[in-house]
DNA sequence: CAGCGCCCCTGCCCGC
DNA sequence: TGCGGGCAGGGGCGCT
């Protein structure tokens, strides 16, 4: 489900909701996610307030005077806000109860997300210490992806999706923004131009904008802020489209796997 | 060190 | 209808 926009998206839904409210209890019904849930999360959050929310690469820190609780969804991870009289489910693994009986629910059927606690500075964090910019920071150009990418042989996609070079791209807006720029995904990254760098990084923040403008793209069961899917899904040129023809130019889009993950493009428009 | 596969896990869809 | 295989929006980690 999510990406970076689907992250911002989820995120805005929910901080109105809870900012400034105190915990009164942390209900951990299992904690064997990506990481394991940290034990006495209930104990280090009651009666605490939560002072503020923001997103660091696909990952949502609440802060706390104290410290942040760090969330991120994974694959299938989803966060909203229920009435604690709402029962949970199956996959309800973890909520985070406000004063006011709400309940911050975190759901998560393949439990690749994770659910932990920071003591100090988020950025010194080991799971968030070397990672890459945010796209949306003015420095994120051509120039920055051409001079990194030098003299790399792993393919545009996979460099693009480097957290390391830039955080929150996903597979799907990887796909689109490499399909709008009319470069093929299994290109060296080295061996892109400039000029296509100087397209992809617009594009690359042109999507997740338009993403997140659009509340983000709902696939299977993902829902944002008060409960709407995301209408990305409207606007996607070549994800999940392989087979069938191009939007731009009616050819037949390819489907190939890069580093284990779905890839498609226009074999004419992409080059 | 860069690059590549594996793996964590459940659900769903497809073909036999 | 049942079952096996493959695939899914992520990403850390270990190996070459």
């Amino acid at each position: 489900m999510p990406e970076l926009p689907e992250v911002v998206v989820t995120l805005r839904g929910v901080l109105p909701h809870i900012e400034g409210k105190r915990v009164t209890d942390v209900i951990v019904r299992n904690g064997k996610l990506r990481w394991p849930v940290p034990e006495g999360l209930s104990v280090l959050l009651k009666s605490k307030r939560l002072l503020s929310g923001r997103q660091r690469a696909k990952y949502m820190l609440f802060q706390f005077d104290h410290g942040h609780l760090m969330i991120h969804l994974g694959m299938s991870g989803n966060l909203r806000i229920v009435d604690i009289s709402v029962t949970p489910e199956k996959h309800d693994h973890v909520d985070v109860v406000f004063d006011d009986r709400i309940a911050l629910r975190f759901t998560d059927p393949r439990r690749f997300g994770s659910v932990l606690w920071v003591d100090d500075e988020p950025a010194q964090h080991r799971l968030l210490q070397n990672l890459g910019p945010e796209p949306f920071e003015d420095y994120i150009n051509g120039r920055y992806l051409y001079d990194l990418s030098r003299g790399k042989t792993t393919s545009v996609k996979q460099f693009l999706m480097d957290n390391q070079i830039v955080v929150g791209v996903g597979n799907i807006y990887a796909n689109e923004s490499l399909f709008l720029s009319g470069i093929r995904p299994k290109k060296a990254a080295g061996r892109v131009s400039k000029k296509s760098y100087d397209l992809l990084a617009d594009n690359i923040k042109t999507v997740l904008g338009r993403a997140i403008e659009q509340g983000g793209t709902t696939l299977k069961d993902f829902v944002g802020n008060e409960g709407k899917p995301g209408y990305f899904k409207q606007e996607l040129y070549v994800y999940g489209r392989g087979g069938q023809p191009c939007l731009n130019c009616k050819d037949i889009l390819k489907e190939v796997r890069l580093g284990q993950r779905s890839t498609v493009y226009c074999p004419s428009c992409q080059k």
